[in-house]
DNA sequence: CTTCAAATGCGTAAGTTTTACACAAATATA
DNA sequence: TATATTTGTGTAAAACTTACGCATTTGAAG
């Protein structure tokens, strides 16, 4: 039974990653809709039965291949009533990271193609999709100062100077290399394995390592993390 | 047009208030549906062509009489895909404040009665209402600690000690009375008035405003409030 | 093999913010 | 006039942040 609502329920999922400096977002190309080949954020419409999580995961992994890592509901935007000239549109907005290295794009069903563009290089979007994606980037951006959100887009073992670039490029801001460790080795959850960086110049850095284990132990603690750097 | 989906979107006010050293939630006791007699967070269906929040502050006024002045999305709850039986629903949660006092409850057509609640006597409430209540605590806890949220909630002159007892009913802490001070003066967009606190025993204090121009102005340079006290 | 540049690891002094508390001033009431 | 109550202001100690200096380890160049 449905009442008289003329409002279709959609999903859509804003997928960061991050290399070689740089930060990425996951689009598509359209391959059906009023707005074919545009690009745009992977998503679609909700199964009846299905959970919301579970439709982005769906969507996300059809158009793209990418299976999501990290996934947090975002904000649900409803108010761009002439989305789609046929009906309203609600859609319940994700946001989530992924480490990208070796992730091969496979783009199915609604997607043409799939592809990692660096935020500073995307162009127009379909939709409100751009507005999305700003939403997106702001809630990465304050989330890195209270939450171990960062380490989602690294390797899981990784030189202290790679958690302290993706920082700064997230944060567009210069962070004092020194001041950066003595905090984020104070809060407790990164540690240091035995291992060494193999390539590159200068003196190889040891590898740490996130232990969400140790995370969450703290959390539970109530101990705040306010990373903030100069 | 519509999709084969079957599948109704709601919204849902937690509309907040604080008098006398405690902190309310405006509940409706339910006039319809399955759950009907239960008490419940007001709310409805979104009409077609409505904004969300417009939904919302429509529901809140014709279930309660009371007419919401901050609000803002709260999240999306769309999993308990057995809320109502006949079909689906995904409601999206808005949080809000509002002065109780002089609001006359007026409870119309979904509602049978409408009441605050002090948020230690909550009964037990309809579908996953009391998940969401609990939600909505944790984000007014977190953003009185970086927003000014809390002034909405006392009149529009208020003595030093009301703020101060505002902060520590909510986050339920004892707060330094004369650090708060200091801390939230230094803020820049509380100022202060020339009226005094009228009635009550002891020294009457200076009544204190929050002047939201200002808060805008340092809003803009990036100032950070981070209020937090011991 | 020595020198150099680059990246890493560690430490410390100065500056800023938070925390803990003490006491004087203004009012109502007994 | 004395007392309880609430308000207004200050200040020292502790904790944390910020700004740097310098020695160490590596690969590459001479």
């Amino acid at each position: 039974m449905k009442l008289a609502q003329n409002i279709n329920l959609a999903v859509d999922g804003i997928i960061f990653g991050y290399e070689d400096q740089s930060l990425f977002v996951l689009l598509i190309k359209q391959k059906y809709g009023s707005q074919k080949g545009k690009w745009a954020l992977p998503g679609g419409f909700v199964l009846d039965n299905e959970k919301l999580i579970d439709a982005v995961k769906r969507e996300v992994r059809e158009e793209t291949g990418v299976k999501v890592q990290y996934l947090e509901q975002l904000y649900t935007f409803g108010d761009n009533i002439d989305r789609d000239p046929r009906f309203r549109v609600v859609s319940v907005a994700y946001f989530g990271t992924v480490n990208p290295k070796h992730m091969i794009l496979n783009p199915t069903t609604d997607a043409l193609e799939a592809k990692w563009y660096a935020i500073d290089t995307i162009p127009k979007l379909a939709f409100d999709h751009s507005d999305i994606i700003k939403v997106a980037l702001e809630r990465l951006r304050s989330k890195l100062n209270y939450q171990p959100i960062g380490f989602n887009l690294l390797d899981s073992k990784f030189p202290f100077s790679d958690l302290e670039q993706l920082y700064m490029t997230i944060l567009d801001q210069k962070i004092d290399r020194r001041n950066f460790r003595k905090k984020v080795l104070s809060l407790g959850f990164v540690e240091e394995t035995d291992e060494f960086r193999k390539s590159g110049s200068g003196r190889p850095g040891k590898l740490f390592r996130f232990n969400s284990k140790k995370y969450k132990e703290l959390e539970k603690k109530g101990i705040n993390l306010d990373i903030k750097f100069a």
